[in-house]
DNA sequence: GTCTATACTCTGATAGAC
DNA sequence: GTCTATCAGAGTATAGAC
């Protein structure tokens, strides 16, 4: 089997590069709605113009693909929390974490399909592929870990609690999420201030 | 297109129900494992020792044999929030919802298959199945918004905001959840001390 | 009720012309 | 780079023997 190894990517505007994010656009948004293994590479193809087979020429597999998305997804998503991270560095440890888990939650909710593939459950089928794609997640997670330690705890161990329930509770309200409703921000305020205690 | 409807099923001990039993087994085993459209019907087949075409008899397409692990799972996950709701009828409203999360934690994530085919994403390509299996899952958390609005809160709208993040929370538990580590009880009682706030 | 055999469709992927 | 054409295998489901 060949290696899943891919590349930087979508940064200059070549036209090499714009049918490459044609795809990806597509594979995500597919990926998104109807899952990694009920998505076929003609419906992507067809979504970006394209026949399946003219695919080959940019992702080697399908699997190959899948990971793009995922690296692109965790890139996006990062960005948006590290930006969030650089913009309240004084902040107090509950108002940084507020402000990363909008920031997560935005690029969940309302930025869309990259976010929302990498959430999405792993296929089982292929290990190589899945210990990428885990270990693409954790070391995004990595940076909820931090917060939620720098948070004044009596108990050290309560911050795990607090980041697990925190990131379950906003990785699961794509389910529930509509956007007439509630917004990122505000999902965010109650959350946090649920844990937090003072109403 | 062949409607759906199910039955009872289950119940008595005959030869027949034997055979339909495993099958319900083997597709929740799968379904868990790879998701529903990863999943084939030879292997569901060749795990419950049987031919893919013999399975046919039982269940007329494999959306109705989704239908019906959605079915017994949400039987079996609702039966244990019943009985733990049951046995803690005069207790207060935080200790009886902690005690519900209990059961619906241990049917998540000790008991298994079925409970967790419930969780997973529904199939996005057949309208009425989905809307069928959505109205199955919400029947049973009618439960915890009957738990949370009972909560003495000073805000009622709270209610709402305590149900999503407990749920979400329980309902992700499955990516983390290792039976070497805490206990379903465990997880529950720290889920609703972070929220109740006082350590 | 289960098996054998198979129909028919769709799948991911490749080869070679342009 | 994309298309046409196609392959080999796997998918769900059915028919009929037993």
């Amino acid at each position: 089997m060949d290696t899943l190894v891919s590349e930087p990517g979508l940064g200059t505007k070549t036209r090499s590069n714009n049918r490459r994010a044609a795809i990806l656009d597509a594979a995500a948004y597919r990926f998104r709605r109807q899952g990694y293994s009920a998505t076929t590479m003609r419906e992507v193809a067809s979504d970006a113009d394209m026949l399946a087979g003219s695919m080959y020429y940019h992702f080697s597999s399908k699997d190959a693909l899948l990971l793009a998305v995922h690296q692109e997804g965790v890139r996006r998503i990062a960005d948006n929390v590290d930006h969030a991270l650089a913009a309240s560095e004084k902040a107090d440890p509950w108002t940084r974490l507020e402000m990363a888990l909008t920031a997560h939650l935005e690029s969940l909710l309302d930025r869309g399909d990259y976010a929302q593939v990498v959430i999405r459950d792993l296929p089982a089928d292929n290990d190589e592929l899945r210990a990428e794609l885990i270990a693409l997640r954790d070391s995004y997670e990595q940076r909820f870990r931090q917060l939620t330690n720098a948070l004044p705890l009596n108990d050290p161990e309560k911050a795990r609690w607090v980041r697990l329930m925190i990131m379950g509770a906003a990785n699961w309200s794509r389910t529930w999420y509509r956007p007439e409703g509630a917004t990122p921000s505000e999902i965010a305020r109650h959350f946090v201030t649920l844990i937090k205690g003072d109403t």
